[in-house]
DNA sequence: ATGTCGATTTGCT
DNA sequence: GCAAATCGACATA
C-alpha cells in the first residue's frame, strides 16, 4: 500500500453527520472538491484550509444561538448539504453542513490548491498566470470553482457540486490549527483554534 | 511591503 | 443605519 492508491470515491452522507465539526473540519483537509458548471469540463482543487462554525457555545457562527434566518437555513437541515452565502456583498463563500437536522454546523472551505480544470478557473477569475491568489481564500475559491448562491442547500454527493477521497491521507502532525480568520466580534470565542490548514502549504490564504 | 478604501446583501438595532 | 466568516485597486515607501 502506498499513498498514491487510485481509490476516487464521494465522500458518503454518513460523512457529513458526524457530530463533531473541528474533527470533520480535519477530515476534508486532503479531500478533493469538485464542481461541473453548465455541461464544462470537471475543476477540482485539494482542500487546504478549512475552519469550523457551531450553532451552540460560538458567536462567530451564523446560527449562533440556534437563531435561524432566511440565510443560515442550511445550516439547520441534515449535514451532506451546501451552505454558500454573500460576504460583505461580494463573495460567495462556500460552506459544508454537518451534524443532523436541527444541529446547525458548518465547515467553511477557505482554500483549495487546483487540480483539474486549471484554464477554466483562470478564466473564471480573470488570469493569465497560476499563482495561489487563483484559490487561496473563501471568495476566490468558489469563483475558480464556479460555486454561487444557485448552490445553496445543494447535496454533496453529485454534480454540480460535490467532494471527493481519493487516497491522500494527512496526518495529524501535518495539521496546524489556529484561530478563525475575520470574526473578531465573537468576543472569547475568536479566540478558538478552529481554523485548519496543511502545514506549509503554499496553497493556503494570507 | 504595508495601508486605506470601496463594493453592496443580509441581519440586527 | 451599520457591520459583516473578503478581495482587489490604488496609494505611499
Amino acid at each position: 500500500m502506498n499513498s498514491e492508491s487510485n481509490i476516487r470515491t464521494i465522500l458518503p452522507i454518513s460523512f457529513y453527520r458526524g457530530t463533531d465539526v473541528t474533527d470533520i473540519a480535519r477530515k476534508l483537509l486532503g479531500k478533493y472538491l469538485c464542481t461541473r458548471i453548465n455541461q464544462k469540463p470537471v475543476t477540482s482543487g485539494v482542500i487546504v484550509e478549512t475552519e469550523a462554525y457551531a450553532a451552540q457555545g460560538d458567536k462567530a457562527c451564523h446560527a449562533s444561538d440556534y437563531n435561524r434566518t432566511d440565510r443560515n437555513d442550511a445550516m439547520f437541515r441534515e449535514g451532506g448539504i451546501a451552505y454558500v452565502y454573500l460576504c460583505y456583498g461580494i463573495h460567495n463563500l462556500f460552506n459544508v453542513v454537518t451534524n443532523r437536522s436541527g444541529e446547525p454546523e458548518a465547515v467553511l472551505i477557505r482554500a483549495v490548491e487546483p487540480e483539474e480544470g486549471i484554464e477554466i478557473m483562470k478564466k473564471r477569475r480573470e488570469y493569465k498566470e497560476v499563482k495561489p491568489e487563483l484559490t487561496a481564500g473563501p471568495g476566490r475559491l468558489t469563483e475558480a470553482l464556479g460555486i454561487d448562491r444557485s448552490h445553496y442547500g445543494t447535496n454533496l454527493q453529485s454534480e454540480p457540486v460535490w467532494i471527493e477521497d481519493r487516497g491522500k491521507h494527512i496526518s495529524a502532525s501535518d495539521i496546524d490549527s489556529s484561530p478563525r480568520i475575520g470574526v473578531s466580534y465573537a468576543g472569547e470565542d475568536a479566540k478558538k483554534p478552529w481554523r485548519f490548514t496543511i502545514s506549509g502549504n503554499r496553497w493556503v490564504s494570507r
